[in-house]
DNA sequence: TATGAATGAGCCTTCATTCAT
DNA sequence: GATGAATGAAGGCTCATTCAT
């Protein structure tokens, strides 16, 4: 335990982990099998980490550091709400697409371990709903935002639509370019899939009163 | 095996089965766990499953089938395509509301044990995307829902909102009423979170551009 | 165990247990398997006998007793030690070919079923010894046999030969006339295979002495 | 399984498993007795064996190549047939003399196991009768051994003998010397139990025709 | 008598973890 | 630091046996 976490081995063995992760599933998988992706014998791995579980939360970890940054990295580049909204998803699909064993670990094992990887999931969490939270407020201050929108749900609608798009992405052996899907879905965030309103006199009365009783929330 | 699939003792195990694999997940929990839950002995889960993975396949067929049941019911009670989106989803989370093992067994375990539920997890997709199919048609031909829609995002757009809206509801005690979002969502769904277009000149090019961009998909 | 052991449901499930018990040896063989092929309930078995061992000792000394009265009466039958040698050993060969899942298992578990079948073995043996060493010593009255045998070694050969070749019969697919082989097995006993002793003077003197030592034995 | 099969553990394991094996019979001996034999940990035993069953076939292939040696070598130090035929049932019961554990199982689990140990059990059969082929035609050459000998028959004549007197010496409590039954054995072989031929005028006509009629095969 | 669902002890096997080298 | 043989606890599964019907 005293060995560096920045040292080679351990970013090999923490490599090495994830695809096997990736593979099988963390519960499936065996330290044997890491060791030898690894390249390393068995009882090395627990020179660096301090059992199978750890080996989860450090990557949990890592993950949940890495990922905070790049997105509130991306989401400064944007000057406009939208921008900001666009580069917030692009960079995530983008990340994930780079590194798909991440994506595949983080995304699958996230609710089965949750025991385990409960703090940085929570982390995550909040992180994304900050960064949803600000452009939303930004995107409202600019009048391109509605204004009775409430938050927590907004946050979980495009938090979920992009995790599907991934591992929708995951399970269709991963050959379109996932990252391009970052446009199309920040178009059907703002326009919604309704037809634009106000633009012409629905006369459907009962929709009328569905979505507007559906936006009272705030 | 030869014992019927539907006594009560078949429902008993299942039935703690999935309360074990939702508090544990499928890989940690054991046999001796369900026995005592459902109060039977060991070997008697042997009688109605040919093994542990059988316990988890049989809930996905009995889940998928029974799910592909009610949103096409809760579907065909709507008249208009926002009623049946409506309609649709609101079955969608009362239905996990109602059985949250199942919903966190469901919603946990498809990405980790894909070998053994692909087919009905395929199935079940294959469904949602059908409904969503129908239901998007149908409000283009009334002129509630847009022309320029790429079905198979709008279902992992609709899909994946839902399904993140459940899993934060599992993981903050499932104190709020799950089904109530039903409305709130097909609102953003249909409206978009972007301020109604047509209404104001957004003076913003860029934000023009990139929706407009955006919208070229078909 | 009140039920007594002549009824139909007995042999219909001694048999039906031998047959298992030779397809897939004792150990192998389950109860279950054992009343399938029976055509009774697993339950039923019990009955009948105390356990599933009890079924091989009854089998065994069922077995035993019929070989005996058999052997004893083949052995009447005959007139001369050679007749006599002749009728033991056709219907040793005769009786398991009629019944060759009796042959497999009484010859296939005798040694690993040691234990419990001690006794029936015992007996077996002394009966075969018995009636070897009737017919050894009729034999040397007719002057047909000669008189410096060790009866104990006379009886493993014959019965080793007629073991093995019924051993043999059952690993080639069976298909060969079983009983037929009395006839040159007992030329064989007989004679032996050197060279008529008398007619020739071997000139070997080595052989002579091997032979002749040999022939020490009493 | 990349542990070493000629390491020490190895064989620690291997004679472990072969007592327990001859004291118990195979399918009742378990894991856990032999890693208590071996002195090791059950896990242990899993390092050098694929599984229970590898452990017999293992020794079943050993057991095989190193008789086959064994015999073979007999064989050739002898000059004549009948030395031949002495030194390789010498050699026979001296090797299983010596490892009595590893004879109780080779004779034992031979025909249960048959379809583990099928493959080294053909070749020792084969193997024995090219044996016995070969020293008959040795003996036929010489002429100490008759011309009208139907080999496949001498083979199961002697080899049967041999096995049930080494099966006798395993159930009387091994306590008189099993290779020492060789020359006596071998003279039964050779002179059979009959009178000399041809010394005396049998005035038995039925014996002679047995005899004479049994002789025809070839 | 007959049944067969239920039982639970016991076995084979896996694998996270340790430690002598 | 690095190794990998050894450990042994734990789990999935089987099956002889029982007993309520």
């Amino acid at each position: 335990m005293a060995v560096k976490r920045n040292s080679d081995k351990y970013h090999q063995i923490l490599t090495a982990a994830i695809k096997v992760f990736a593979e099988r599933g963390f519960s499936q998988s065996t330290i044997s099998q890491i060791a030898q992706e690894a390249g390393v014998a068995d009882g090395t791995i627990y020179l660096y980490f301090k059992n199978k579980d750890d080996i989860l939360v450090q990557f949990y970890e890592r993950m949940t550091e890495h990922v905070s940054i790049r997105f509130w990295e991306a989401v400064q580049q944007g000057q406009t709400a939208l921008e900001k909204l666009h580069n917030l998803i692009h960079a995530h699909l983008e990340l994930f697409q780079k590194e798909p064993n991440g994506a595949i670990v983080y995304q699958g094992e996230t609710h089965l371990q949750w025991r385990l990887v409960q703090e940085p999931t929570r982390q995550m969490s909040k992180m994304y709903r900050d960064v949803i939270s600000k452009i939303v407020a930004l995107g409202q201050d600019e009048g391109t935002i509605r204004g009775d929108l409430y938050v927590g749900l907004v946050k979980r609608l495009i938090n979920g639509a992009v995790e599907e798009v991934i591992n929708t992405w995951i399970h269709t052996g991963r050959d379109h370019d996932l990252a391009a899907m970052a446009e199309p879905l920040v178009e059907l965030f703002i326009n919604g899939i309704g037809t634009p309103k106000g633009q012409h006199d629905t006369g459907n009365q009962a929709l009328q009163q569905l979505v507007n009783h559906c936006g009272d929330m705030t």
